[in-house]
RNA sequence: GCCCCCGUAGCUCAGCCCGGAUAGAGCAGUGGCCUUCUAAUCCACCGGUCGCAGGUUCAAAUCCUGCCGGGGGCACCA
């Protein structure tokens, strides 16, 4: 059992027999962040004592005294403290049996839960349209939503990775004018594409090429090829063609018609959205006959829904304002709106020598997402993406991520993988091998930098379960630098094998790195961060 | 005007769900550590009216209200 666990059930069962019945998840067990204020903490007698009319200080020293007198599993002490908190001495053998936990379910099992009880998710994230390459602002998204993906499959949940597809309607129209007609030597029409891409585009167009056809395959080729470069692939591509041609769209039509969710007006069909909490009624069919792009896309949730019983989109927040229109459709059609969660990033900026860049699809100058990619890499680009929370708008300074130098978190945390990597390599070398962990004294790790690790370690299974339910993979990002902060420290202090190092010393600490791989491996790949073995600087240019 | 996000150290950001005990990190600045598993490392110092004002509470960066800044959105575009 977790300690943390025990030690919650002990003070539950002890405010009990003092007469005091606390609420469930009214008694607290953390971890101080200062030290002198012991391994663990509860609030227990402060959250309780009111609602109990005691002094909260007078329970907490009986509780304390009580937990003296029997104390919980590992622990040494029990103090009172300021107002009224409880706070546990225990001895380091939480956390070496900690490390056998964690060795024993190895990067696969530590910090994996099956509390989504094999309930499906689609994931639906980037959908951008199929006009033109992915910007720097998708990359966001895609790794954001990819990452979001991992920790849900870590969770418990299958996952289906979803791209809507855009391949009709008038963007669609424009893109392929704007092709054909750079491709007939003329210029773009006023309204249509005028990317330096869609120029290149054009001269790759065989002659005879249908250019909607061709230029939807060519945009999707493209945006496929980046996203497997950042490692981001899925499980579907979803036309919104398909579902025109299908009848899906029509049948949904039907479906919100016979709910008695629309009606005609000026000649347009609309859709009651007011009725469910948005601003205003929205247009289905327009006038002339065509769908706006609500009514396919309210088709796919629709055909989401019947697939699996919980959705997450990720959005860009200029998207924020159709949020309402889709939940009102989904309620219109039986759905609870909150199944289906939308998840907003906020938007990105670019900075390049210092300067800032504007992302503008107007003039066509954009930074493309495979620009950023090739400048930083994969890897920088993802963990960069992920550093903060989508909440916050976020600047990507390409020069700064692109740096092999100190400031760039991203090889901060790679190399204290390398590292370990490099200690068990010297292993091998000078004939070391790994002892079985039951043949280890592990009770030799008393170093405040091994201790450290350790405890550190103890937090991953509840950064994972709070950044999946939150959809929040920077959880992560802070955590595992924290983590590969620490190692460095002990890599620093604690040499594992050398001169003066006592053989099971050398055993105990090898099994503390082994431990610490799993933690750092774990998260990099719940950010879809590639885990090294080994790094090497590159060497300055000479002069 | 309405809706959403943000406002915490010089800069970039965690922390806010679920209120607690001296508010954290990186970078920048200053000063230290390499004959030993890669110094892309480590250590110390410096640095904060947690946007402002009320409210709730024994206790507020955290919860509530209002205001002020910054960003985004309010189409028969997508």
């Amino acid at each position: 059992m977790d300690v943390r666990d025990s030690l919650i059930d002990s003070v539950r069962a002890v405010l009990t027999r003092l007469g005091v019945t606390p609420d469930p998840g009214v008694v607290q067990v953390e971890r101080p962040s200062n030290p002198d204020h012991g391994d663990w903490s509860t609030n227990a007698a402060l959250a309780t004592a009111k609602a109990a009319g005691r002094n909260p200080r007078e329970l907490a020293t009986a509780l304390a005294g009580a937990l003296t007198t029997e104390p919980p599993p590992h622990v040494t002490a029990v103090e009172v403290a300021g107002p009224g908190f409880v706070n546990f001495r225990l001895a380091h053998t939480w956390l070496h049996d900690l490390l056998a936990d964690v060795v024993t379910a190895g990067v696969d099992g530590w910090g994996r839960f099956t509390t989504g009880h094999d309930q499906p998710i689609i994931v639906e994230f980037v959908s951008a349209n199929p006009t033109g390459p992915l910007h720097a602002g998708h990359g966001r998204g895609a790794c954001f939503g990819d990452s979001v993906a991992r920790l849900l499959e870590r969770c418990g949940h299958p996952v289906s990775r979803e791209f809507y597809v855009n391949d009709r309607g008038a963007q669609m129209r424009l893109f392929a004018d704007s092709l054909a007609a750079l491709a007939a030597g003329a210029d773009a029409p006023e309204a249509g594409y005028h990317g330096a891409y869609v120029a290149d585009w054009a001269t790759e167009m065989p002659s005879g090429a249908d250019p909607v056809e061709w230029g939807r395959e060519r945009a999707l080729a493209d945006q496929r090829a980046v996203l497997e470069s950042l490692g981001i692939g899925f499980d579907a591509w979803f036309s919104e063609r398909s579902m025109v041609e299908s009848g899906a769209v029509e049948d949904t039509l039907a479906d919100l018609q016979w709910a008695g969710a629309t009606y005609e007006d000026d000649g347009a069909l609309w859709l009651r959205s007011s009725d469910h909490g948005d601003d205003k009624d929205r247009v289905l069919v327009k006038s002339d006959g065509e769908y706006t792009y609500l009514l396919p896309d309210v088709a796919y949730h629709r055909d989401k829904f019947a697939r699996a019983p919980r959705l997450v989109n990720v959005w860009g927040a200029d998207h924020h304002g159709y949020v309402a229109r889709v939940h009102a459709a989904m309620a219109a059609l039986g759905h609870q709106p909150a199944d289906l969660e939308v998840a907003i990033t906020q938007m990105v900026g670019l900075r390049r020598a210092g300067e800032e860049v504007r992302l503008s699809k107007r003039t066509g100058e954009m930074i493309e997402l495979r620009e950023v990619v090739a400048e930083v890499g994969a890897d920088a680009a993802r963990f960069t993406y992920l550093l903060q929370s989508v909440d916050s708008s976020q600047v990507f300074d390409l020069d700064l991520v692109a740096s092999q130098i100190n400031e760039n978190p991203v090889f901060y945390v790679q190399y204290a993988h390398a590292r370990i990597h490099s200690i068990v390599s010297r292993a091998a070398e000078v004939g070391i091998e790994r002892v079985p962990l039951a043949a280890a004294d592990i009770s030799l790790l008393v170093h405040h930098r091994e201790l450290a690790l350790l405890r550190t370690l103890h937090e991953l299974p509840d950064i994972v379960r709070w950044a999946c339910r939150e959809r929040a993979p920077h959880q992560v990002t802070t955590w595992v630098r924290e983590l590969a902060a620490l190692f460095h420290g002990f890599y620093h202090d604690c040499r594992v094998i050398g001169e003066g190092i006592d053989d099971a010393l050398t055993q105990a600490r090898l099994w503390l790195v082994e431990a610490t791989r799993i933690g750092l491996a774990v998260a990099l790949d719940l950010l879809g961060v590639g885990a090294p073995t080994e790094m090497w600087r590159q060497e300055e240019d000479d002069r």
